[in-house]
DNA sequence: AATGATGTAAATTTAAAAATTACAGGAGAA
DNA sequence: TTCTCCTGTAATTTTTAAATTTACATCATT
């Protein structure tokens, strides 16, 4: 019903990948550490990026690094990746209207007509927005700490 | 974190209110029934509604009916009369980043820069959708029963 | 007064998200 | 070749948020 805190989580890492990843072995306790959630949660949510081509996690050894420019990762392909029906949960319906009413009967069809394109305008606003603007964001405030 | 299932029912009660309202009384226990809510939910709800004039409740002896024309009632107005600050809540972000890591000392404010042009377009799209064309969605179908 | 409604508070239940525990398996270092 | 550090993933527990339930004061009309 919500786009998850864990594309924010998501964002966090691969800025942090992008800054320290070829400088250093980035494993998920350091994501852990930097992002303030469970080891176990980062590393589900890297390999949910690694599967979509995002980052690459070296065998054995660990490690993880981006494996795009970050103008191609949009936070729609992230929100994608981490979560693939997203946009059908971002509106939450309720489960049981009454079939014997005539408004139960179709209110869920109703609701779809016009859930559709707001999820659709979603989409087409998370896609607008690359890690490589948001990597310029936090590089701005890196030398403006106010 | 996202937009509830009160909008749903929400929408589901203004389309019966909107169809019966005049006609017969339209009490919280009327919709519970229809929409499978739960009818004090319901009633905080609609009073929810009442406070930004979408709808009337006539004291005492009861029942609800629309306060303004279709046209007038929006998505974005249901859903900000139901949940003043639903926008905010639109995309969770982690509580805990590390003040540390120079990532995460800055993550929120980074993530706020985005959010927040994410957030305006999703209220766009919800402006743009009123009630009007979803009670013709609504009639369309009931006619066309498939 | 009795009835049938709303409005709202407080407590309980339910469901979803996140954390924890546990462990098999891979790559490089000792 | 064995030890260590890491990933990947399953299963369980904890936490949190949403929704329901219970309860009752209050307000018009009959």
């Amino acid at each position: 019903m919500h786009i998850s805190t864990k594309c924010s989580v998501a964002i966090h890492c691969l800025i942090f990948i992008y800054e320290y990843g070829e400088k250093q072995k980035v494993t998920s306790e350091l994501l852990s550490l930097s992002t303030g959630t469970n080891s176990v949660t980062i590393r589900n949510m890297i390999s949910a990026l690694k599967k979509d081509g995002i980052v690459a996690v070296k065998a054995g050894t660990g490690g993880a690094t981006l494996n795009c420019p970050l103008s191609e990762i949009t936070l729609y392909r992230v929100c994608r990746a981490i979560e693939p029906n997203f946009s059908s949960k971002l509106i939450g319906v309720h489960a049981l209207p009454s079939p014997l009413c005539p408004v139960g009967k179709n209110i869920h069809n109703v609701l779809d007509c016009s859930y559709q394109k707001i999820r659709n305008d979603l989409c087409e606003s998370l896609k607008k927005i690359t890690l490589e603007d948001m990597v310029s964001d936090y590089r701005r405030m890196q030398y403006k700490p106010d």
